[in-house]
DNA sequence: CTTAAAACCTAGTAAACCGATAGGATTATA
DNA sequence: TATAATCCTATCGGTTTACTAGGTTTTAAG
């Protein structure tokens, strides 16, 4: 299950790739907007900026705003800062591989190799599709 | 992620089907094969047998055996009863679907039509593998 | 220079969920 | 009758989630 901060943060990003100007959006603004609480989504932008989706400007008439161009942005990248892992499974993770503590030997494991199957069909469609992509949906 | 419970669910299954005979396997045999708690798996097993996918016999000799071929029993099945959706949110998930308290509008949410494709691609996997497929596996 | 508006930061917290564990009740076989 | 198995209920510590509170700092505008 996607956590509401995921949710939120994607939905934040959209938001702001959909002002073709580049001035910077305000938190309370996006809060507002997608219903979300602006606490809450105040630490959500604080983290996309801190890992490199967004730059902000402090003060009055300040902001958020994208750094790279929308449809440089996949959505592979942003769910694995604000989610993390893409795969249902530690052992199956290619960024954030962990071995099981139960598998002697997980060539022979019969959820890995489904797990496997399962991660590299969501890599692609996640890897596929770009902010931009998104943002622009009907 | 994957709960351990659904984890351990679908190697217990797995385990089960890889026996030719259809002689009734215990948990405890099951729990020190595949290294899993054997109170926790109990319930794991009962929970499946609940759902449809096991028999048991009680006593003696007793154990869980599987109702269905391996190659009648989608993962799809296994996961929806065990880990719950298969959707990554509520409100793409046919089968266990919530409306977002946030969205006005799922036709307009950025996130709704990603999460479409994802949930399709992973529904798409889980849905060819069979226990059998996975119970073979090299 | 003051005020207001914005991002930034730290901490805490209620509720839910997870992965068990405990302790037995029930049932069937030998 | 003893034993081996499933079945059932309850509990529990730890972690995560989704916030909330309460401020500090920076900046622009008046």
């Amino acid at each position: 299950m996607l956590s509401k901060k995921t949710k939120y943060g994607i939905k934040a990003l959209a938001y702001i790739a959909r002002k073709k100007d580049r001035k910077p959006v305000q938190a309370s603004e996006i809060s507002e907007s997608e219903n979300i609480s602006q606490k809450f989504l105040e630490s959500i932008l604080l983290e996309l900026r801190k890992s490199g989706f967004l730059g902000s400007k402090k003060g009055k008439g300040g902001g958020y705003y994208l750094i790279k161009e929308p449809d440089e942005i996949k959505m592979t990248a942003v769910i694995r800062v604000l989610e993390g892992p893409i795969a249902m499974v530690p052992c199956v993770s290619l960024n954030y591989y962990e071995k099981c503590e139960d598998c002697p030997d997980e060539h022979t494991c019969s959820v890995h190799k489904l797990m496997i199957q399962v991660r590299d069909a969501s890599l692609n469609v996640l890897g596929e599709n770009t902010l931009e992509d998104i943002a622009f949906t009907q």
